[in-house]
DNA sequence: AGCACGCCGACT
DNA sequence: GTCGGCGTGCTC
């Protein structure tokens, strides 16, 4: 008796046993696929992690359904991380597995019905349903569960299709099938009977009545001069020669050319590896060799240098020392929309070395960075990626660059694992005992933190590269300026002067507003009332563009009303502003300037990003008008302008770290002033100009924001000082929601004698007609973390043992960011 | 997570 | 009397 024990892609905390004969047994190797039925009709890829001969006793094991791969597509030391994952942030091991494999590797059944054949139909048996599908067969030889579902129009299909099998009608056939499949690229060469000098001869003889097809052959002779021995494939041999592929097939056919198929790796940069050596500054050497110091102790290593400052020569410098040692090498970045730029720049200096992986690629090119990975190639030394590039089957890792560390897209929020990918590679790298490095011009309380108190080591750059000044900053007090009536829509004169000034020097302009929409609200003037989602607990936002309010949580949208929805008054006017609003006042300001936009909306599309950054690079606009987006490492030349609309609106979230997020934004946005010899300028609106976090930007005092904001998490109890868990309950009913959330508060702060906070409304307190309850734990230094997660997990249990409960949907956030 | 089983209201 | 609503429990 031989068994195989799997992991299973599903929200489910237990690993499965199945059976296996002696053959596969001895076939299949931990880290291997294998495709498994589970429950009555589904079939899954599951993952062998354990081989043994130990009989289950309280149940009979199920037979495998198939062996999926040759090789093990993962590596022992992932599955370990896996679990480190699926403990440390309290998620099944199977969220971790369905996260972690690329969606093509990870295929489910399908199940094909199709007609028996041979088999007698007797068509007055049938009943009405049975008929429909008996006669959708005789259109289209097989059906899929989901087209019958289509055709008779009601989701229980099972019990039809069970009848229809025993009437002798239908056969269900599984089918797993394997949607990755390399892409083939057809070459060409002459035939080997041509190859003598004796031979050419006789092909020209060949070939003396036709021009078309000497034609071909000779430019096949030309290229394969001067691609010095390089395959040549039919494409271009097509293309080279002006032909038709018609011409090439004759060839073919009258055996002058063979043709050949060879597999083409469709993640293939062309980039010219041209490794001219890269001069580092003094002020970067100095910084290049302090991380190699701290290497020598610590495993992680915490860069802050000011914005400017290069960071990006030092990551290529301490690369090329990784290569040479024949490792690999993780490069993190918060957002693809950074990789363009980036992605050129590694590649001008290590050419095919560097690989790609985000989720904007599609299925197959991720399984073939997977692969490249997993073998070890060539081609993935350097891994540049989101966050779930750190789940890539690495064997031989030295290096983890975490840059922008400080980045809040780093946490994945939904669904499970709710990971952090800088502390999720730090665990990874001690795996390999590799190096961490993480990056940042505003690093994040926490890692600052762990330099202070030695687990990490720091290395700081005070100075921008090449000696830039740092921008001068210039607050606006917009109260000031709307008393003295020095506005013009929500641009102070100031603003407006600056912008005027930038301009006509033939410089480019910056515009943050941390909002996108044309305004977030429609109010009507006579009531007072705000147009509301349906389903969420949110006002909806204007979008002038198309002319309508949308929900940004659910995506329900209404065209624009003409009246008041409650007291009929069509006196509405809009509240606040958005990105469009800012843009649509800069065409009246600047009518024949050209403006750009960059938010959510006009970034969508594979290549939405990289078009609207290359027109401002190219110069084609004058002044962007942006959110967030604007502020993440983009780097401009020309820009000597940075304005923030209003400062306030990020100051006053109702979270523990919007302070040192609005320091963090507003100080990443002012970095992208000024890059040549010139000191850029930024103008930041504000309400409130004495603020503290406003003042330490403008005086680049990040230290003095470290200690400030420490102080506050201690006496308020965050982290640095406490882990954060955060629990999400959800249920269309409040009545049901509100109680259970009151009795799990209640059981928790009572059996784990550490602060436990709520039950809370969250600000927005339903999404999609559920719901939302919250409870924080707040984990102190001297608590056992593990001995907390365990008494949490035993509670969660108890709670769903309670009956009225169960159904509320519990979602545990780690370290909730 | 799915998915089937099972027990209650509104319809041919 | 059945269809279908969702609450409950299980999946190797």
């Amino acid at each position: 008796m031989y068994f195989v024990e799997v992991i299973l892609p599903l929200a489910l905390a237990k690993t499965f046993t199945y059976s296996v004969s002696e053959a596969e047994y001895n076939y299949i190797q931990k880290g291997m696929r294998v495709a498994v039925p589970f429950g009555k009709s589904k079939i899954y890829t599951a993952l062998a992690i354990n081989l043994h001969q130990d009989k289950p006793t309280l149940y009979e094991a199920k037979e495998i359904h198939q062996i999926l791969d040759e090789k093990p597509i993962v590596t022992e030391n992932q599955i370990k991380h896996w679990h480190w994952i699926a403990d440390y942030y309290m998620c099944a091991i199977g969220d971790v597995y369905r996260g972690a494999l690329p969606s093509a590797l990870l295929l489910e059944n399908e199940t094909l019905i199709t007609q028996k054949i041979g088999g007698f139909v007797d068509e007055s048996q049938l009943t009405d349903d049975e008929f429909l599908i008996y006669q959708a067969l005789q259109q289209q030889s097989s059906l899929k569960l989901q087209d019958i579902i289509g055709i008779l129009n009601k989701k229980n299909v099972f019990p039809i299709i069970q009848k229809l099998i025993d009437k002798n009608v239908l056969v269900l056939q599984d089918e797993m099938q394997e949607s990755y499949k390399p892409k083939l690229v057809r070459y060409i060469r002459l035939h080997s009977k041509y190859e003598s000098s004796q031979g050419l001869n006789d092909l020209l003889e060949v070939l003396k009545n036709a021009n078309k097809q000497k034609e071909i052959v000779l430019t096949y002779f030309q290229l394969s001069a001067t691609e010095k021995k390089k395959p040549i494939s039919v494409k271009k041999l097509v293309e080279t020669s002006n032909a038709t592929s018609a011409v090439v097939k004759a060839l073919i056919d009258k055996e002058i050319f063979e043709d050949y198929l060879l597999q083409q790796d469709r993640v293939n940069f062309t980039g010219d590896s041209n490794s001219n050596q890269l001069q580092l500054s003094p002020a970067q050497q100095k910084a290049f060799e302090e991380i190699n110091t701290s290497f020598l102790e610590k495993e992680v290593c915490l860069l802050h240098g000011v914005t400017s400052s290069g960071k990006t020569e030092i990551y290529i410098k301490l690369i090329e020392e990784f290569l040479a040692t024949e490792k690999q090498v993780l490069y993190l970045l918060p957002e693809i929309a950074l990789t363009t730029q980036l992605v050129t720049r590694l590649q001008a200096h290590f050419g095919n070395k560097v690989a790609v992986f985000h989720s904007k690629y599609s299925n197959n090119e991720r399984v073939e960075v997977w692969n490249q990975v997993l073998q070890n190639s060539e081609k993935a030394q350097i891994v540049i990626g989101a966050r779930s590039a750190l789940f890539l089957p690495f064997s031989n890792l030295g290096f983890i660059i975490v840059d922008e560390e400080h980045e809040q897209t780093f946490k994945q929020v939904d669904p499970a694992p709710r990971y952090h990918a800088r502390d999720a590679s730090i665990v990874l790298a001690s795996f390999f005992k590799a190096k961490v490095l993480l990056g940042s011009a505003t690093p994040s309380i926490e890692s600052y933190y762990n330099t202070t108190v030695d687990k990490y080591g720091l290395v700081e750059i005070k100075a921008r590269y090449g000696n830039v000044m740092m921008p001068e900053i210039e607050l606006v007090d917009l109260k000031d300026k709307y008393f003295r009536k020095r506005m013009t829509g929500h641009f102070s004169d100031v603003l407006i002067d600056g912008i005027t000034t930038a301009l006509s020097l033939g410089e480019q302009v910056i515009l943050f507003q941390n909002r996108r929409g044309y305004s977030p609200l429609l109010e009507c003037m006579t009531c007072g009332h705000v147009p509301q989602c349906q389903q969420c607990d949110v006002s909806l936002t204007y979008h002038k563009h198309k002319s309508q309010l949308r929900c940004h949580y659910c995506g329900y949208s209404i065209a624009k009303p003409t009246n008041c929805h409650s007291c009929s008054s069509i006196d509405l006017t809009t509240k606040g502003f958005g990105t469009e609003q800012i843009q649509q006042e800069l065409t009246q300001l600047f009518p024949e300037r050209k403006i750009g936009r960059m938010d959510q909306d006009t970034t969508r599309g594979k290549f939405g990003f990289e078009k609207i950054i290359d027109s401002f690079k190219n110069r084609e606009i004058d002044i962007m008008v942006g959110t967030q987006m604007l502020a993440k490492g983009l780097d401009f030349d020309n820009v000597s302008l940075v304005g923030i609309m209003n400062a306030d609106n990020m100051l006053y979230h109702p979270d523990f770290r919007a302070f040192e997020r609005s320091f963090q934004t507003m100080t990443q946005v002012a970095g992208r002033a000024g890059r040549s010899e010139k000191q850029g300028k930024v103008i930041i609106q504000t309400y409130n100009p004495e603020h503290n976090i406003i003042q330490q930007v403008t005086n680049n005092d990040y230290e003095g924001m470290y200690k400030e904001q420490l102080y506050d998490r201690q006496i308020y109890k965050y982290p640095p000082y406490f882990r954060i868990i955060k629990l999400t309950l959800k249920h269309r009913d409040f009545e049901k929601l509100k109680e259970g959330s009151l009795w799990l508060y209640q059981v928790l702060s009572q059996h784990l004698g550490i602060p436990v906070l709520g039950p809370e409304e969250p600000g927005i307190n339903r999404i999609r007609n559920e719901y939302i309850r919250t409870i924080m734990i707040k984990i102190p230094h001297n608590v056992s973390v593990i001995g907390t997660k365990k008494t949490i997990q035993k509670i969660l249990n108890s709670f769903d043992n309670v009956v009225q409960y169960r159904a509320i949907k519990v979602a545990l956030n780690v370290d909730f960011y």
